[in-house]
DNA sequence: AAGCTGAGCAACCGCCACGGG
DNA sequence: CCCCGTGGCGGTTGCTCAGCT
């Protein structure tokens, strides 16, 4: 079996480290039309220079449609202790018993927060440690909420928007955690007057996917847009994707959707590319739909000059990358935000809404 | 204000299981 | 039956910043 095994993939001839929005919406768009049949093949032929298995990973983890980020209830919490407790550190048979929850999400849960819980005698989880941390993670999972990570996540992920393009393709070692992980700010800590006035903007998105009542805190209209776009599935992937992903679904699940925020299709102009209610995960007239939403994601992104390349692609084979490689900008000797500006016309300089936009919808799913 | 430390998590790595030839 | 390729899984690493001193 698998002894002395060639490396997956030439390691000198992929990128490594986080993902740029451009090879999300790359990877996104390549399965959203052809599927993923096969991992290894697919970064070719979907334009991307990474690993078959990063793609993979990328797409089971954060990309996927069903995916849930942030907020693990309390019942979800009592899940994977339980059944941590009778599989071990069997991530993903515990994932299949939490619709929408990674493996790989799960083992982070497990190994930050619940271990400690699990671990500490009932009572002896003291504050101090908890207080400032846990408690603003799992404890609050009283208020039925829970488990969000920290703001701080999302503000330095906008801090690093200001005025540099965190997505450093050129650089083998990440700067900075993609905006990616939109972890919500939970309903204490959006009241904490100490830390509201931080960068509530970016951070407080994605409470709302499991609770509601906690969710529907006011925020500012960029956190809705990434609200929407989360829930909104844009990009309605095709039967054959939803098949793996038809699992009982965040729809089926605890999920409750502010209704109020889709009023944001509107106000964005983009309600016909919004979500059709339903509850399938097939939401959208999806050939049309996505042809929307790519197209108004790269306008955002500065590719529109490419857009009717795009669209030529979107209709090509399989083999030709779908997007006509915006990443060029990114991939100029210099990653300076600047020049991605200069010749993509948004990355860098307006693009926190759009940044956002890309971390809520494609990382915190 | 600056430095240090720990927390959190995305992504990588390597091994294993399975299926096809 | 064996070999090989691929997908999947679990463990680990590396990066960044919030919070503390």
């Amino acid at each position: 079996m698998g002894k002395g095994r060639a490396p997956c993939c030439d390691k000198s001839q992929v990128k490594r480290g986080p993902w740029s929005p451009v090879e999300d919406l790359k990877l996104i768009n390549f399965i959203q039309k052809h599927g993923h049949e096969n991992w290894r093949a697919l970064p070719k032929q979907a334009g991307l220079q990474r690993c078959g298995k990063s793609c993979r990973l990328r797409w089971i983890n954060y990309l996927r449609p069903d995916v849930r980020r942030g907020n693990f209830t309390k019942e979800e919490e009592d899940t994977i202790i339980r059944l941590h407790g009778s599989l071990g550190n069997k991530w993903s048979k515990i994932a299949s018993h939490l619709p929408g929850r990674t493996d790989n999400e799960i083992k982070n849960v497990w190994n930050t927060h619940l271990k400690k819980r699990v671990d500490a005698p009932e009572g002896a989880i003291t504050p101090k440690v908890n207080e400032s941390k846990e408690s603003s993670l799992t404890s609050s999972s009283s208020s039925s909420s829970t488990l969000v990570s920290p703001t701080r996540k999302r503000n330095q992920a906008l801090a690093g928007l200001e005025g540099e393009q965190p997505w450093d393709e050129g650089s083998s070692t990440p700067k900075k955690p993609r905006p990616s992980e939109t972890k919500g700010v939970k309903a204490g800590e959006l009241s904490n007057p100490a830390d509201e006035p931080k960068e509530i903007s970016t951070s407080s998105v994605s409470s709302t996917i499991s609770n509601s009542s906690q969710a529907v805190v006011s925020k500012p209209v960029d956190d809705e847009i990434g609200l929407l776009l989360e829930l909104g599935e844009p990009f309605g992937a095709p039967p054959g994707i939803c098949d793996e992903v038809n699992k009982p679904n965040i729809l089926d699940s605890d999920m409750d959707i502010p209704i109020e925020s889709f009023d944001l299709w509107s106000m964005l102009e983009l309600d016909n590319i919004g979500p059709s209610q339903s509850n399938d995960v097939q939401v959208y007239d999806t050939e049309a739909e996505n042809k929307k939403w790519l197209h108004f994601l790269e306008n955002e992104l500065g590719l529109e000059s490419s857009e009717e390349v795009n669209q030529q692609s979107l209709t090509n084979s399989a083999v030709e990358p779908l997007i006509p490689d915006p990443e060029i900008y990114l991939m100029m000797p210099e990653t300076d935000p600047e020049i991605i500006d200069s010749a993509g016309n948004a990355m860098a300089s307006e693009s926190c809404s759009l940044d956002e936009i890309w971390s809520n919808s494609f990382s915190q799913r």
